[in-house]
This record gives structure tokens, C-alpha cells and sequence, in this order.
DNA sequence: CATGAATGAGAATTCATTCAT
DNA sequence: AATGAATGAATTCTCATTCAT
């Protein structure tokens, strides 16, 4: 009882902090945000930040990681709820969308990679689980294809990694110029982001279908 | 005359200098290279630096101009040199592919956005520049696209300006992913760098041929 | 006895931590030591170590008043066990080694001096037993001097405080030499730490032997 | 010439900077003696601290180098000066004497001894000089003694290199404790200081004289 | 035009110490 | 008595930028 306490207030605090980073990060930019503001922001003092992670990556990659895990869990959610090939598909990428609108700056990550060597014995378990998730939401789109194949949804001769690879890039790439793009799609072309969105989805679902 | 000579000289002292930079930044990243590490590659003093270019940020920008500039054009050159639909278009995800290889830094600036509003009076014409050079491209892949039209490659129904943003998204997404996951690929997955994007580029023609 | 048993717990403790600090201080140098790492090697909460000492300052000097003491000690009984004037003298000068040996780094602490004014009413006391176990040490070398006089090993002429003092001052620096340069001896000019020492003891002797 | 202003600018400009620091160090101690302090001293701003000097650690060593060849100056010429074996002596000693007030916080060091592999690569070429410095000065030493045995002043047996060393350690000994015994002296001894160090150089001196 | 020199304003990180429980 | 938690106050070092010459 007492343990659980104790883990729940740091849980607690962490996730203050963490709350609080991510803000400004996304405000500001990552190297722009000093341990100074985080502190400010979160209303602790500079030393605790240091007291509830060791420096200022830790940080960041944290949050990059509980970015990563919530967007496997909707994706992994979208896959197992969605009925039909088409609304796993539809789902995931809404998901994505989603996540996108949330943790903006850390939909930039997904397009990034970790530049850090897995097999090495000091790389922190935070990339390693990072790495992971990635490779869950990997998997989650190749059972969406998996399941695409059983259904006759799809053509028979898609070869799965790579299409994966191809959606998730796609998708996202969608996604983040539908971002950056928003203004100049409204006022320039007169089309509204999530018609762009949907059209999109739907245009490069062609790909796979039969 | 002598206006014209001056001219030069500056813009080869400029040159000499982005040129310096651009090795630094791809070498050790935009943020962990100084003023002094450019000043010293480029041998001239700090100062001299700020005879021209106002400030880091220009440099970087200005560096960012020109690669938008040589993409534009091999893509521009792409598009007019390509006999048929499929030769431009292939002609274009390779200009892109080279692009990457030879600017790796820059590439990840199509991805990102510039954070400039472009309409302010004070936005200096850098932006500008990278914007109308962003606009060349797009317009090239949208005459692509025409092209299709014209000659029946393409479905009737797709409309263009949205193929555009998809094509560029999902080609730029694609060439991302090859390089992040170069390693994946060839360890885990046992494919080739090249092979994946000739796939992914044939893959994604499929959203528009008939 | 109840009162006793308090005592005895509080020395118990404050020893536990005394020799955890030596080991560290030895190791990483004092400065370089910090409250945590005391608190970790002695297995007790940092907090728990302000119970016991008032600050970080008094560790660091308990520690250099029970080596003084201890060198007090040792030198005290080589003067009483000591038949002849000879071997009370090499007593002392071994006894010095060892301690070196045993408290490398407080044995700097002889050659510094406590730059507190003990007259002072806040003095800590520590510092004035300090001095006093300095004193003790001193007098045991008068002591000797006294001994070699009465025996009529030394000059009639010698002033004893002062070649206390030149003593003290001699056999701490031969061994701080030896110390410092024992790699230099050995290497460059041949000659072993042990055989340096026994020389420069027997070479000092002369000053005051008949 | 132009070169010789700048050179000379530049020691300039060292040499307050060291003299700063030298007080500040003396008052504090280094440890207690921050960048800041040093620049305010020394009326330069922080950051022109960092122009002249690599680090913190530099500006210690430099004047550490600075003191121990002054030393090693003072101490040829009292060598070379005196007529004969003792006024060479007692120049020696009188020199360190010097140093002592002159620079009483590197007289320290003289104690210590640099913990540095003299024999690596990357090791900074201060700490070579220093060693050397303090080389030239046994040297010196050495010679005495050779003058001496020439003279028929010292006992044939002695043992250059080891006496070298036992009067470094001695003399310096010796003077360190005049320090810090000064007011212990005069007050509960009635000792001048000066009349203590004539003593202890007359009484070290029969350890070789015939 | 070119630049050597100087610096203001941070930035991350550390640590001895306090205090409520 | 013992301690977990929190922090104020430093500390070293960095770097883009300015300016007199």
C-alpha cells in the first residue's frame, strides 16, 4: 500500500513535468525550451526536475514515448475494432490524424528516427521501448494487410513489409502536410484540411485495392 | 561594370560561406555548429560572417534556398525531359532520391514548414524565395499530372491540386523512411535500400493510373 | 546505563559514517565527495547523516581529529616503548610512515593548518582538540629531545622547541617527498622508497647527534 | 612588429587576469574562487576569461608555472651569486623564503605534486614546464652539494640525489610551518619567525657539513 | 571591406542543506 | 530518531552578436 502511494505521487509529479514540457516544447521547440521554463511551468523548482529524470533528454524522450504507446494503443485499438478491411484502414488513419492534433510536436518524431545504436548495453531502456512501440504499430498495419489478404480486399502480389512501410510513410507524410499546409489549402485552393484528409486516404487506399 | 564585379565578389564570399555551412550542419547537425566552427572552415573571420548574412538564421535559411532551388530545377528538368507520363514522373521520385542523397539536411526541411508568415512586411525575402521555389515544385508535379490527363495515363476523376500534395507527401514520406530505416530494411527484412523505392514509387503510381 | 546505551548507539553511528566518508574522501578526493555518496556507502539516508554531524565540514574535520589522535597515539607509544634515545627517534619516524600510509589524505592535513581562530568562542570544538592532539604530538618530541639531552645522545646546545618544530616540519616533508616521488625514485634515480626514507631519517639525526 | 603589440597585448592581458586570480585564490582558496569572481577582479567580463585561458584549470596551472619559475630563477641565481658553499646555502634557503611571502599560495604546490602522466600525448604542455621547472631546481640543489664536496665543505658520503631531496623537503618544510606557526611562535613560544627560520637552516646544514 | 576582441545573457547540471512527517 | 522529498544558490562553460579600428 504504502509502495503504491509512493509510485502513484511520483507517477504524479512525473507527469506534471512531463505535461508541462511537452507545452512548452511544442510552443517553443525542444532546444529553445530551457529546464528553467519547464520548471517554471510545472511549478517545481529546477533541482526536482532533476530529482524525477536524469537531464533534459530524459525528458524529451519520455514524452516521446508515451507519445509512440498511445498511438500504438489507438492504432492497435483501430485494427481490433474495425470491422471491415476498410474501416481498420480508416481507422488507423484517423487515429493517426488524431494523435497528430494532440501531440503535434511529437508527430514530427514519427518521422524522425532514433539515432541511437539498440544493441548497445548503455542505450537507456526509453529508446529501446520507443523502438518498440514503433514496431507494434509496424505490426498492427501488416495485420491490417494480413487481414486485407484474407478478405479478398486486396491484391494478392502486395508484398506486406513494404507495403507497410509505404502506408506508414504515406500517412504521415499526408498528414503532416495537411498540417503544414492548412492555411494555404483554404485559402489558395479553397479545399477544407479534412477533405484533403479524406481524399488522400482514400487515394492511396487504391494502391493496395483490387 | 565595377557594380557587377562587386556583386560577384559578394556572392562568392556568400557561396564560400554557405558552402562551409552546409558540410558543418550536415556534419554535426544545425544547433552544435557555432558562428566560430563556420567562420574557421570557411576561413574568415567571425565577424566577416555578418558582413553577410544578418545572422545564423540566414544562413540556414539561405542554404535551405538553394537546395529548394537545385530540387526545383532537376525536377523542372525532370518533367520537361521525360517523354512519356511514366518518364517524368519516375524522373521526379529520382530527382527527389538524389536530392536526398546529396542535401540529407535539407531534405528534412520539405517535410517541415517554414514558420514565417509570409504576408508580414518584415519577413525577409529568404522565406519568400523558399516559398515561390516550393510553389515551382508543386507546379511541376501538377503539370505532370496534366500530362497524365492529356494522355489518358491517368484516372479522369482525380483532381489535381490534391494529387499533388499526396505525390509530394508520399514520395518525400517514402525517400524518409528508406533512409531511416536503410538498416531495417537490409537486416531485418532482407531488402535492398533501392529495391523499396522502386516499389513504393510503382506502388503509389497505382493511385492514379487507370 | 540508559543514557550509556544512547551514547554508544550515537558513536556507533557517526563512526559508521566517519569511515565511510574516509574510504570516499581517499578515493575521489574530499571535494569531489559529495553528501550522497556518504550517505549511499554508509547505508544511511543523507538527512540521517545531518542528525549525526553539522554539516558536510565537520565530517571532514572528526575524520582529520581521530587520525591526528591516532598519530598521537602511535607517536606516544613509540617515545615510551623506545629503549634508547635511537630507537625512540625511528619509532616516531615510522609511526609517521604508517600513518601515511594508513591516512594518505590526512596526513596533508599535517603539513596544512587549520586556519580557525581557536580562541574564538563559536570555534567548533573539533578544532581545538585538534590542535591539542597536535600538541600532545609535539610534546612528545620535546619529550625525546628531552631524553636524548639526559641520556647525552645530543648536543647540549640544541634549542627544543625549536628542533621539535624542524623535526616535525622534516620528517613530514622527507615523507610527503617520499610519497610524491615514489615513481621519480625509483625510475629516473634507482632507489627505493624504503632506503630513501631510512637515509633522510638517519641524515636528519645528525642535526641534533652529538 | 605589429605581431610584437598583439603578443604583447596578450600577455597584457593574461598576466591581470592571472594576478586576479592569484589574490582571489590566496583569499579563498581556488576552490572557493569562482569564474566570476575572477572577472569581476579582474575586470573583464567572463567570457574574455574563456578567450585567454581554455578553462579554470588552466588559469591554476598557469600560475603555478609562473611561480615555480620564478622560483627556479631566484633560486639559479643564489646559486650562481654566492661565493661560497654556505652563502649558496643560505641563498637557497632565503629564496624559498621569498617565495614563500611572495606567492604563499603556490609555495603549496610545491608540496603537492602535479597528478598528471607526464608521459601522455594530451597532456598540456604547462605541466611539462612545471615538471621541468621543478627539475631545474633539484638541479640547482645538486650543484650546491657538488660545490660543496669540491670545497671539502660536506662529508664525502653523502648521496647527492637523496640529499637534494631531503633539503627540498626539509627546507620547504620547514618554511611552511614558520608560516603557519607564526603566531603559536611568538606568542606561546617567544619566538621570532625569522630567528626560528636562521635556526632550522644553521641545524639542517650539520647534516652534511663535515 | 574585414576583423580581432569583447561580452551579455544564458544553459545544463550539481549539491549541501532543510523540513515535514 | 530517521528520512524522503524539495530546493536555493551556485558553477563552469558556451555562443551569437557587436563594434572600434
Amino acid at each position: 500500500m504504502r509502495e503504491n502511494k509512493k509510485e502513484a505521487l511520483t507517477k504524479f509529479h512525473r507527469s506534471a513535468m512531463l505535461q508541462a514540457s511537452e507545452q512548452l516544447f511544442l510552443l517553443k521547440g525542444i532546444e529553445n525550451t530551457t529546464m528553467d521554463d519547464i520548471a517554471k511551468a510545472a511549478d517545481y523548482s529546477k533541482a526536482t526536475l532533476y530529482v524525477y529524470f536524469k537531464n533534459k533528454e530524459e525528458i524529451v524522450s519520455s514524452i516521446t514515448l508515451i507519445g509512440m504507446q498511445l498511438l500504438r494503443d489507438s492504432i492497435k485499438k483501430a485494427v481490433s475494432d474495425g470491422t471491415h478491411f476498410n474501416q481498420k484502414y480508416y481507422g488507423i488513419c484517423y487515429a493517426m490524424v488524431d494523435f497528430q492534433r494532440e501531440h503535434p510536436l511529437y508527430f514530427d518524431n514519427l518521422l524522425k528516427e532514433i539515432n541511437v545504436d539498440l544493441e548497445l548495453e548503455e542505450t537507456p531502456k526509453v529508446y529501446q521501448d520507443i523502438f518498440e512501440a514503433g514496431e507494434e504499430i509496424n505490426q498492427s498495419i501488416s495485420t491490417l494487410m494480413e487481414v486485407g489478404l484474407k478478405t479478398g480486399c486486396v491484391r494478392k502480389d502486395i508484398k506486406i513489409p513494404q507495403i507497410t512501410f509505404i502506408f506508414w510513410a504515406s500517412i504521415s507524410g499526408i498528414i503532416n502536410m495537411a498540417k503544414q499546409k492548412e492555411k494555404y489549402f483554404s485559402k489558395c485552393l479553397g479545399i477544407a484540411q479534412v477533405d484533403f484528409l479524406q481524399y488522400s486516404f482514400e487515394t492511396l487506399l487504391k494502391t493496395v485495392l483490387i
